[in-house]
DNA sequence: GTCTATAAATTGATAGAC
DNA sequence: GTCTATCAATTTATAGAC
């Protein structure tokens, strides 16, 4: 099993709680036999889907980030709008876009942070890949505003970038633990969090003396 | 074993070893074999001075709640500074304290992040405790430049201090795939990166027309 | 494509000697 | 406190019928 489009009903099924599973317990965390049961399978049949867990796991990493791609490319690209409104919307609709397949979002997650921990790290390459074009494409906003004069000189927009993206990352990540904590009411309203975040980044947080 | 002062060489040896396999592999990714093995130690031996694999890794959270919380209160805290000062080196300050300590961080950004996932979550909730410390450290602080007019009254503190902890959070997370990507140079300089946040939350990223 | 049955290795954990 | 030897359960994976 390689191909994109599973055939069979199993190997949708198997897929399907794949993602789940890993996104939530991790490659270790899920054994094949839970996997079956909770699929609705055999666990032959898995095997004969997948040659064996290794290959099933690079099969879920790559749906979710094919999945993730289709997502983001959905973002609308608005022509008559200032410069501010371009990157708050593209900063909301980024947030928005990893909560609506968290799974997904997860496993990206989890692989973007084991890439310097273990050698040899072919599934990270993917999901690298993937965040490198959500960067870039902040990144070529950030500039053209720059060179149009609407973002400081001295400003590195990667920086920048990476700062939105930051918040964004993290706060879907913690979301559940920051609810936890005090005075951070605002982890139920993400899109206001991140709202939030760009009328800092835009206005700066000194006051107009 | 409970008491925070390991008292043998086996029993060092091995709250040493698991915090680095737990930190990198996850708790389902290191199993008591391979942990006697590169501890030095007898499987038996780890099973004598902790009752079980949960056991050990609830002390080895513990340990690492720990030794992240005596970084964190060795920060200097500078009197006569100015409010912009004060709060940049907290920020840096807290990325330096990430980094003097990646296990310790790894485990606790871990925890973190199960804390949405498994129900019944007792381990995360010391990780949370401690995190709502650094919180409310970054929100008292902010708040009193608040008070002072050094800081925009329509700011949310908790959302800045959100905005500052993310940064640092999902650079020290995810540094290495960073450097992996297009332009993101500073993911080599820590310091450098957590500077430049700090300039932009103060300075804005407008220009002065 | 799906299943039951089974194999071989590894898992978390214990018994008991020193 | 540390070890060797061992246990039952679970793990990944395969064989072979339908």
């Amino acid at each position: 099993m390689s191909q994109n489009r599973p055939d069979s009903l199993g190997a949708r099924a198997i897929l399907q709680t794949a993602t789940q599973m890993f996104a939530r317990e991790g490659y270790a965390g899920v054994s094949m036999n839970r996997l079956a049961t909770e699929a609705g399978v055999s666990k032959a049949n898995i095997f004969h889907h997948f040659s064996n867990k290794e290959a099933l796991y690079l099969a879920v990493l790559e749906m979710a980030c094919e999945s993730a791609s289709d997502v983001m490319d959905s973002t609308p690209i608005p022509e008559n709008s200032t410069f501010e409104e371009r990157i708050t919307l593209l900063h909301c609709g980024f947030l928005a876009s990893l909560e609506q397949n968290p799974d997904s979002t997860r496993l990206m997650t989890r692989e973007l942070g084991r890439a310097g921990l273990s050698a040899a790290n072919v599934p990270a390459e993917k999901v690298i890949a993937q965040f490198d074009i959500r960067f870039i494409r902040f990144i070529k906003l950030l500039t053209a505003g720059q060179q149009a004069g609407l973002l400081r000189e001295d400003i590195d927009p990667a920086l920048l970038a990476t700062l939105m993206v930051s918040s964004n990352m993290f706060f879907f990540q913690s979301k559940s633990a920051l609810n936890a904590m005090t005075g951070l009411d605002f982890a139920k309203d993400s899109q206001g969090f991140a709202r939030g975040v760009m009328d800092i980044l835009i206005h700066g947080i000194v006051p107009k003396s």
